[in-house]
Order: C-alpha cells, then sequence, then structure tokens
RNA sequence: GGCAGGGUAGCUCAGCUGGUCAGAGCGCACGACUCAUAAUCGUGAGGUUCGAGGGUUCGAGCCCCUCCCCUGCUACCA
C-alpha cells in the first residue's frame, strides 16, 4: 500500500551561500526522508525553490550597489550548485518565487481571501524616511535606548539593555539608510484577519500530537497568547503586486507568498510534466500527506500563518509534519548566521571534504530535539573512526577476502549455518526498524539502526574468521563471505538516503543489474557467481596531523 | 521582560505516558585477532546519580515550586 506524500521544504532566500544549519536543518533531512520514502515505494512529490523576494535581498542589493534581481541572478545559481554538490538532489521541483506561475498563484490567493473576508484594509503610523522616500521596518531605525541610554539600539530593540523596543519611543531616532530623521507617516494595508482563525488552529494545532513537542508547544503558545491580525503588504517595490487597483506602490509582504511558493511549485511541476491538473492529488486529496522541513524560526508560518490561509481558502489540505529542527551551533557558541557572516558555507566545507563525509556527520549531530554542535574535529572523527572503521572498512574487508580467495565471484552457498541465519534476520529486521525511524523523521537514530547492524556483521565476521577457515574449510570460508556480502548488499540499501554518493559507488562495485532505487526497501542477497568490481576505499581517510593548520 | 527548548559519563548526545533509567557512540586502558583504509572483536575504568535547592509519591533525569546557566523566538533577517 502505497502512500501519496507531499515534501516541502523551506524556500532558502536567494541573498547568499547556504550555511551548514540550513543543510543539517531543512535540506538534508528532506532529502533523507524523499529518498527512504521512494525507495519504499511511495510517490513522492518534493518541491521549494528560491526565495527571492523580502527585505533580506534588498539590503543585499543595497549594500553590493546592485538590483534585487542582480543578487537573486548571482545567488540562486549558488544554491543550485550546492544541491548538486551535496546531494541533495531529490527535488521533483526546485524553482524560484520569481515565476509568472508564482505571481499568478500568489494573487489568486489574496483575491481569494480578500473575497471570502479574510483580508482587511487598515491604516497604520510608520516610521518614513524623508530622504530615501520608503518606510522604514523597525531595524532600520536607530536611536538612543529610552531605558539604557544606549546610542546604537535598534528601532526593535536595544543590544545593551535587551529591552524590547517600539521604534517610536527611540530618542533621536536616524534611518539607517541614509541617517535622516525619520517621521511618521500613515500607510494603509492589507491584513491577514488572523483572528478570525484562533478557534480553529487551536482545534488544528490539539489534534496534531504527532509533531514534535516543541513544534507544537511554540504553536499553542501562540493560540493561548492570542493571535493578532497581520499585514500582508509592505511599501517597497521589490516583490509580488498586489493585484488590487490603486495599490501599485507596495507589494505582498515576502512571507505570504513564500508559503504559497508550496503550492505554486507544485503547480509547476504538474505544468512541466504536461499534466497540469496533477497537483491536485496533492492539494485536494486528503489521503495525501503533506510534509514541511523547516528550521524553527520557520515554526508560525507553517503552523499558523500557512495553515491560516488555507483554511482561508478552504479547499486545500492542512500539513500533515511540520518537522523543525533546532540549531547548529558553532564552537564559539556562536549561532550560525548570514546576517552575522559568521559560520561555514556548505560549498566551502566541500572543497575539504566529501558529500558522504559531510552528510554523515550533520545527520549525526542534525538538531532534532535540541540545538547541536557542529565542530571540524567532530566531522574528522566521525569519518574516520565510524563512517570508514564501522562500515567502509567492513564492505572493504570483505570484498578484498572474496576477491583474494574466490577470484573476485560471490560464492554460492549451500544451507546456511543458525548464525548467517541470525545474521541475515538481523539485516531483515534493520529494513523494519531504520525504516520505521525514517518515517518518523528521526533521522539520527535510522542511521543508528544501519550502524549497528554494521557492526553486527564485523563481530560475525570475527566470530567466523573466513581468513582463516578458508585454509581448512572452504565452504565455510564461502558461506561467511557471501553472507556478509549479502548484508554489506543489505546496509547499502539502508545508508543510501543518508550516503547516497558511496553507496551508489557500492552499488557498481557489486555489478548488479539496475540502480539501487529500482530494489525498493528490502533485504536482497546478491547472486552466486555475480564478480565483484574494486575493492576500492569507499570513503578518504582525513589526516588529522595535516587538518590542524586549515581554518576553521 | 514574555514565550519555547536545553542543562545526563572527557566529548557529542539517547532516555516515550514516573518503578532493570543510570545508557549509546566516540575517546581512554587492557586483552584477542591479523581479512581489511593500524581497520575489527572482547573486557574495563569513568557520572560523588542525571545544573542547584526544596516538595509530591511506596518509588523521580522523568511530576510540582524556587533559583542559576546556555540557546532561540518575540510577530519586517535563516
Amino acid at each position: 500500500m502505497s502512500e501519496r506524500l507531499l515534501v516541502c521544504v523551506g524556500w532558502p532566500y536567494a541573498n547568499y551561500f547556504l550555511h551548514v544549519g540550513q543543510a543539517a536543518g531543512a535540506y538534508i533531512p528532506a532529502d533523507i526522508f524523499v529518498r527512504y520514502e521512494r525507495l519504499a515505494g511511495n510517490e513522492v512529490v518534493m518541491v521549494s525553490g528560491s526565495d527571492c523576494h523580502g527585505t533580506p535581498i534588498t539590503v543585499t542589493a543595497e549594500r553590493e550597489g546592485i538590483s534585487p534581481r542582480d543578487v537573486v541572478d548571482r545567488y540562486h545559481p549558488k544554491i543550485l550548485e550546492t544541491w548538486e554538490k551535496l546531494g541533495i538532489t531529490s527535488w521533483s521541483i526546485y524553482t524560484t518565487t520569481l515565476t509568472e506561475n508564482h505571481y499568478a498563484t500568489t494573487q489568486e490567493i489574496f483575491l481569494r481571501l480578500l473575497e471570502r473576508g479574510y483580508l482587511e484594509k487598515r491604516t497604520a503610523d510608520q516610521l518614513y524616511d524623508p530622504e530615501a522616500e520608503r518606510f522604514l521596518p523597525d531595524r532600520y531605525v536607530e536611536g538612543t535606548c529610552p531605558h539604557c541610554g544606549y546610542k546604537e539600539a535598534r528601532g526593535d530593540q536595544c543590544d545593551n539593555c535587551g529591552k524590547t523596543l517600539d521604534a517610536v519611543e527611540l530618542i533621536e531616532p536616524r534611518s539607517r539608510f541614509t541617517g535622516a530623521t525619520p517621521v511618521l507617516r500613515s500607510s494603509e494595508h492589507y491584513f491577514l484577519m488572523l483572528t478570525k482563525f484562533q478557534d480553529q488552529l487551536g482545534e488544528w494545532l490539539a489534534k496534531q500530537t504527532h509533531w514534535r513537542r516543541n513544534v507544537l508547544n511554540f504553536s499553542l503558545g501562540w493560540i493561548t497568547e492570542g493571535l493578532q491580525d497581520r499585514a500582508i503588504t509592505r511599501d517597497i517595490s521589490w516583490g509580488v503586486p498586489v493585484p488590487v487597483e490603486g495599490w501599485d506602490a507596495k507589494r505582498i509582504y515576502v512571507w505570504f507568498d513564500a508559503v504559497i511558493g508550496y503550492l505554486s511549485a507544485t503547480r509547476e511541476w504538474a505544468q512541466n510534466k504536461g499534466e497540469p491538473d496533477d497537483w491536485k492529488r496533492f492539494w485536494l486529496d486528503p489521503a495525501a500527506k503533506q510534509y514541511y522541513f523547516i528550521g524553527k524560526d520557520n515554526i508560525p508560518f507553517h503552523t499558523i500563518i500557512w495553515p491560516a490561509m488555507l483554511m482561508g481558502h478552504g479547499e486545500y489540505e492542512l500539513p500533515y509534519e511540520v518537522a523543525a529542527n533546532q540549531y547548529v551551533n558553532f564552537s564559539a557558541g556562536q549561532k550560525q548566521s548570514k546576517s552575522k557572516g559568521t559560520g561555514t558555507w556548505v560549498l566551502e566545507l566541500l572543497e575539504r571534504y566529501s558529500a558522504d563525509t559531510v552528510r554523515f556527520y550533520l545527520t549525526q549531530i542534525m538538531p532534532e530535539t535540541a540545538d547541536s554542535e557542529f565542530r571540524e574535529e567532530e566531522l574528522i572523527r566521525a569519518n574516520n573512526d565510524i563512517l570508514i572503521a564501522t562500515w567502509g572498512n567492513l564492505a572493504n574487508r570483505v570484498i578484498s577476502m572474496i576477491h583474494r580467495n574466490f577470484d573476485g565471484v560471490v560464492p554460492a552457498t549451500g544451507e546456511l549455518s543458525p548464525e548467517s541465519v541470525a545474521l541475515i534476520g538481523d539485516a531483515r529486521a534493520t529494513f523494519a526498524t531504520a525504516g520505521a525511524e525514517f518515517h518518523a523523521c528521526h533521522f539520527r537514530s535510522g542511521l543508528q539502526e544501519s550502524l549497528k547492524l554494521a557492526q553486527l556483521a564485523n563481530r560475525y565476521l570475527d566470530d567466523r574468521a573466513p581468513w582463516k577457515a578458508v585454509k581448512t574449510d572452504r565452504e565455510h570460508a564461502a558461506e561467511t563471505l557471501a553472507t556478509a556480502l549479502n548484508v554489506i548488499n543489505a546496509l547499502k540499501v539502508l545508508l543510501h538516503p543518508v550516503l547516497p554518493f558511496s553507496t551508489a559507488e557500492l552499488h557498481e562495485d557489486m555489478a548488479l543489474e539496475g540502480s539501487i532505487e529500482d530494489g525498493g526497501w528490502a533485504y536482497a542477497p546478491v547472486p552466486g557467481g555475480t564478480r565483484l568490481g574494486g575493492p576500492r576505499p569507499l570513503y578518504v581517510k582525513i589526516d588529522t596531523t595535516a587538518q590542524a593548520a586549515g581554518p576553521a
């Protein structure tokens, strides 16, 4: 019984390189999930794209003296390159928010909500920079803190005393763009009437007991505090135009259009393959489950705002799972942040380490329940002492022995001994346990299950010592090596979601027909008589002595 | 300030609804083995008992209260 899944992954802003936190928090887990679910025989559509609107883009554009469009043209390809090199290649579609289809879909949702009474116009006073001729977000206003007198306080918060501020409270306020003194000017905006969804959202959230505790508690906290209507337009010129007469000077708020991206991307996917209505199977059918992979900062947008928009629209299904991860912190206790310029970029890391090494380590420290810490020494240790020692070496020692003693041809076996039967039973069982963990979005423990099997196989080899047996009892050795190879073949599949590159190489070496994907999530023995390639090391050991001088 | 998550062996972390819950991996020590990328396998030391202090209970990392520390969010930066 196959399931139909829509996997939605948070849209990265196309304003910089991707950092390790984003990879470990959203993209690698989503990729593992999709690879597993497809192996398990489920139909999966995976969508995302580069978010090309929003303040981060315009800020970068101003800083670099180029247009927002130029920023996107510069960084979107870098993101695509990152996917390619890191093996995040399960996308059904990876698009951008600049497509005609996305603009049309966003405006369609906007008008639908307007028509159904879930959007309202309101006027509010906002700070305005008369020199730059633009309204100022709170963070773009600086001044003296009314509480502690700190002169560099930002409009939303004072970094010195930590108090939350309202930009109009600042003493001697100035615009961060021009230094001009902001003036109050009234501005009209559309608001999403979240208050109208208070009860409906509360009831819906209460039923999501399968969600991670922090995701659920955080969302329920918003409900308990009471939702507030939220402005979904901005006084800017970069973004999706407001589809209402006389609103040419404003644009739709980036978060409103970004979440709609999941829907518009699914439509684009369907168009691309020539079945323009196929997206409906994922949005209109309750049998299809939506999974969202995001960082924890995006939780409210996916558990409150987007569901409210969908409820307001009235026809589409709501999220099934919101697998929000915590953050990956860095040695100095600094958070990984684009704006502060700290941290390790994925592309940079991939210049020094193989994609599978990076994926392996990031899966091990995946911040599923709590923030975790990235340390380059630990990455090296995980590669050398676990990935290679437990798994890479297992494959290598067995294939080497088959080459040395059986000319590289997998020996046929007769009746198996109890130890071999037991080990194969363990391999079969691991498909069930690791699969269940992956399906539940527990990627660390899913990986652990496979590593346990590798350890059992190593133990089995030591117990049966085929290198010794081959001299006295060739059939005993043949059984051992064939069995071990079968378990390695199982591990190749079990580890494929996490380690797609090296398991594909191993698959080639086994000279089996088709791809790993064709085989599915199940134990399958390697036929006796198969001629193996290799042996070759699947992973490169990292020299720790030479590494010391490298940048952190 | 408010809200959320976290503080468990040297390190990174598991511990679901309270009763083998004091654990895993790495590191370390010792032993075995030598097929393998000096990899593997076994054994063991290590936590003054799970941030501090109270409390509930027959029984608490797991529940309640207070305090300390770390991280994030606080609605216009992942």
